[in-house]
DNA sequence: AATGAATGAGTATTCATTCAT
DNA sequence: AATGAATGAATACTCATTCAT
């Protein structure tokens, strides 16, 4: 029954989509599943037909999340990293990068970038589950499927997709904790913080959406670029 | 009776510490009144006694923040801002401060990053309330107490301390608004942000405490410096 | 699913029905939630399921309450008032009613009495209502749902129903204040108090409840008749 | 130390002066001993110093208004009903009350004309505790110092200083409880209800304060002859 | 798939009363 | 006589969750 499960379909990501809204804007605890069915037009036991608790929907979300980014990170990982160390233009030994040649870095600082741009798009779009990541993963003790889990796509074991994709290309490839450490801190976190307070700046200055996402990108990767440049990440062809 | 006060503040005290470290654990909506009783070490009721709601409670929490960290920025612009305009060694027009010489420069800058380390050694300190700061800000409704009061810190009327005090000795001073917001989203938050992950951080990775401090400071700093130098806020001698 | 809808009211009138009693027994202040749910064998959410707050139960008794009245009141000036009016057996003239003849008087004269027959079994069957209506009206701040509403049905304006009923049969009826107040006072407040209190007396006194009820009956028309008879709300047959 | 006692007088006397007014606004329960503290200018602790409970307040304010209205009766009854028993104008058998001649008669009425008077007087002046009581007597379970004490004053036995007291005067004075009822019933209960609603009243109407008080002594007097005449409370002389 | 009714375990807040000084 | 601090026992109200249909 194609029709019915389309309908279903349709009521279960009512019920997410209003609670994603409703999480993003008072916080998980203080939302009520009361008023995820009142926004949602649904009764409320009906919440509980499509999930196990409050809680599920909330790692429903999170959890989405997850798998779109992880799946923007390994595209990334196969078209521009796995497929560069196939063409001979990248070898990667331990935690130094080596290109073939300045095109080569060039590229890749090109598709860099563009990887930035897609990452911020995607933070902008999913804003709402962006604050809820950040609020939800600053709770010790009850919520272990917060921020932190994106972490996982900066391990360094099989688990980690991303890791596994380019280890799979290059059995070489590993690297330190603090730059770990770096590229979330200077990576995902600015990304998310600026994705989850960006309506409260909207509200706050005269910029348009467009002017205050390109701001913003352009000192993100001003900064990623300085903090790239010269260090152990990218490193420049041993010649 | 000075004693008598001090027992009493000492035990306000207590639930406003316990209170600080539940809410930053856990979040406000998810911590108990009883939980912080019990933690005080006192009658549920006498929370009630000091303090109108848990509410209050945050607030009082924030609200003192707010004071300390407006303490510390008037501090600096009485010691560093207007002194240099006194001594004749700084003269801001508009939005482009003019310096009298190099050492001048020299001088500003390292009281800058002065500024930095004890604004960061601040935030550190009071790490749990930055973590409540973060994440309560998220909540619209409640953004009257939030993180966005610190934005008036860099408001231009004469309401905010900062602005009043530099324009009290230079009435020429003012600022385009997307100066303000990229200070604060490329000075504060970051800082904030740091504060509050602080110590998610250290359990992740094997730095010490010192180390990470000094690591992020690094960063922070150049990246201000990189913000600030050849743009708008920095102007070396016109001469 | 009529069942169901009476199922339904069944539980929900239940709880109006314990609350009268426990209102009428200890008072509004004095009456607990929990009292009442374990008397309506229901658990205590449930009251809120129904009812938005302790008071909101108190306003519904009491309004369905003046509903009844007002409908008894209405009943009364359609069929003997303005009945009369149109059989041109009584007209009326600012303050003063002119009655056709004798007979017409008479048969008036009944009905009144009738008509209080029936607003004191009313009031006696309500007893209960009665008794929180005089001392929630006691309280200030209260005064909106208090037993001053019943003074509505005296008002000279169209947003009384008895008012306006008569009116709309005689445009020229209207009447002094002071003789609303008495009305009132010597009217309505003797049978609600003397329902609130009955039993109380009852207790007090060897008397059956009908000996009682007759024997307040007769002083209250008695009272009724003295205030009436040779002033201005009742004029004989003016020729 | 009288000045000490005066000192302590007064601030007792603030208490029960502060209560009376907000137990007869808001109710004994809806009051709060907080609130008493702080109208009256003292500590809550305080309050404990001079009455064991909040509930003692209120039976202070109760007591004192029964022995004042016990007082009036009984002063009543001696110059009234003991003198003119003594002076053999007056012979009371079982519940017939023989005059010696028709001045005897005018004169007795007359006195009771001024005993009402003075009963309204003091009811008006203390309108607040009226209110109070007439709540309070609603309640059953916990107060019985409600307003049925007062029935007391009508008591066939020697408790009851004003049964006494005429009996002390003529042996054979006994009357039935219907006759009590009634004097109780519309002679008491109005009288009270008319204090207890009097700023009510006043607030709705536009007659003077005087005026209302007329208006009601003399329907009130009117109503008590109305019932006491011809009936076996007085009694013309016997021949 | 959908709903109205029902519930157990909480949850912030209140309040009369007491204690120490 | 007077007070600030402290407390135990409520108390109205909430909320995620389940049940019956």
């Amino acid at each position: 029954m194609p029709f019915q499960k389309e309908e279903t379909e349709e009521t279960k990501g009512r019920i997410l989509k209003v609670s994603e809204l409703l999480f993003s804007e008072k916080g998980f605890d203080a939302t009520r599943v009361d008023q995820i069915a009142q926004n949602a037009g649904v009764n409320k036991a009906l919440i509980y037909y499509y999930f196990r608790s409050k809680e599920e929907i909330l790692n429903d979300l999170v959890q989405s999340l997850y798998k779109d980014i992880e799946a923007i990170s390994l595209d990334f990982a196969h078209k521009h990293v796995v497929q560069m160390i196939k063409d001979g233009l990248l070898d990667i030994k331990e935690d130094r990068w080596s290109f073939a040649n300045n095109d080569a870095i060039r590229s890749f600082m090109r598709n860099v970038q563009k990887f930035y741009r897609i990452l911020l798009d995607f933070a902008l779009e999913h804003r709402r589950t962006m604050r809820i990541l950040v609020f939800e993963s600053l709770k010790n003790g009850r919520h272990h499927n917060g921020l932190f889990h994106l972490l996982n796509l900066l391990n360094k074991d099989d688990k980690n997709p991303i890791f596994k994709t380019i280890r799979e290309a290059d059995p070489d490839y590993t690297y330190h904790d603090n730059t770990v450490l770096f590229k979330f801190f200077f990576g995902f976190l600015p990304l998310i913080s600026f994705a989850a307070y960006f309506d409260d700046y909207k509200a706050t200055t005269a910029l348009s959406e467009k002017e205050l996402r390109n701001l913003f990108l352009n000192s993100y990767q001003s900064t990623m670029s300085y903090w790239v440049s010269g260090r152990d990440i990218l490193i420049w062809p041993s010649v």
